[in-house]
DNA sequence: TAGCTTCATTAACCCAGGTTAACGGTTTTG
DNA sequence: CAAAACCGTTAACCTGGGTTAATGAAGCTA
């Protein structure tokens, strides 16, 4: 049996309202979350107070702190709803119990995150080597829906800058259009 | 049986002298390398010339490009040994077989791609996070070993830099230490 | 030993993005 | 409806890092 139906079956769903928090940077929390529909934002809180989007996550990704979930540590980030999410949680244990049990489920959860691994490789690969305003190209090619459902500020410390750069970066994208 | 075990059986041992490359980007390649001993970088070549050093491997550590290996499409980075290295090779179907076989394969594999996943995403927060001289004084606490070995170039590719800003950054941790 | 080549440092100048603040438009709330 | 809060834009000024080029210190090699 496959791994999203599994999960499904061995979980149970909760319900993110608008702006509300699955869980905060600091925080214990040892699930994994299957998205099911909405939208939501992964989250750094920097030390001083500033913002740093790790990414957005919708229907059909799994998430969680990994530091949490798998190292028993506290949540690297903060997980918030965008709008308002059906989310199925599951605990790391109950997920890696279940790929013990089941070779095809063992066998989805490693395909998982091999394409995990690709898409980290991707954004980092992205901050690396990319200017500012060429990753907010990419983002508008790769991820129009976000630009829709996601304010300014959101989208501009995703990309690594602030909001008045951003805009600065806005305008100049479109006079050499 | 263990992970590192199974793949020592189940492939060869190649040496690479130093500066030498694994592969390069943009060539087909479907194996995984074990390091045995040795040191790697990864890097990407961009189209204006320019190189960033996305990782520096050492002995333990599994690498490979992905996009390759898993998605059957080119290199994504080149693979060159700093230090003469010897590395166990794999194919990817070979290392997924032997997780079919045993529960104990697909176990150690899950947790080696968790590890991965979470390197990656400690990467990403510092290149997102953190100015240039904070990831400076990060890898000379975190990896101090590949300070020694390494070009100040490499470091540089490797923070996001040039060398030139690399030698500022070095003149103003001393001088503020 | 002299002459390459490679590499780190430093200086001068430039530019992208950060910071602060003002302005206007929209939404929320009393 | 008015006040407040929120948001994106723009301007002015500042700063960290890029670019180019000169200098010097090792290491090779003839």
């Amino acid at each position: 049996m496959e791994l999203e139906t599994v999960i499904k079956r061995n979980s149970e769903l909760v319900t993110i309202e608008k702006n509300q928090h699955v869980f905060f940077q600091g925080e214990r929390n040892g699930y994994l979350y299957f998205i099911e529909e909405g939208l939501l934002r992964a989250y750094y809180l920097l030390d001083n107070g500033d913002e740093r989007v790790k990414s957005f996550v919708s229907a059909g990704a799994l998430v969680g702190s990994l530091t949490a979930a798998y190292k028993k540590q506290e949540c690297s980030f903060n997980l918030q709803s965008i709008l308002r999410s059906k989310l199925w949680r599951i605990s790391v244990e109950k997920l890696l119990s279940l790929a013990e049990e089941s070779h095809e489920v063992a066998s989805d959860l490693i395909f998982r995150l091999l394409d995990l691994s690709m898409k980290k490789e991707q954004r980092e690969y992205e901050l690396l080597s990319l200017s500012a305003q060429e990753r907010y190209i990419s983002l508008r090619e790769n991820m129009p829906e976000v630009m829709q459902s996601v304010s300014q500020n959101n989208i501009a410390r995703y990309l690594g800058i602030t909001p008045v750069a951003l805009s600065r970066i806005k305008k100049r994208v479109k006079r050499e259009a």
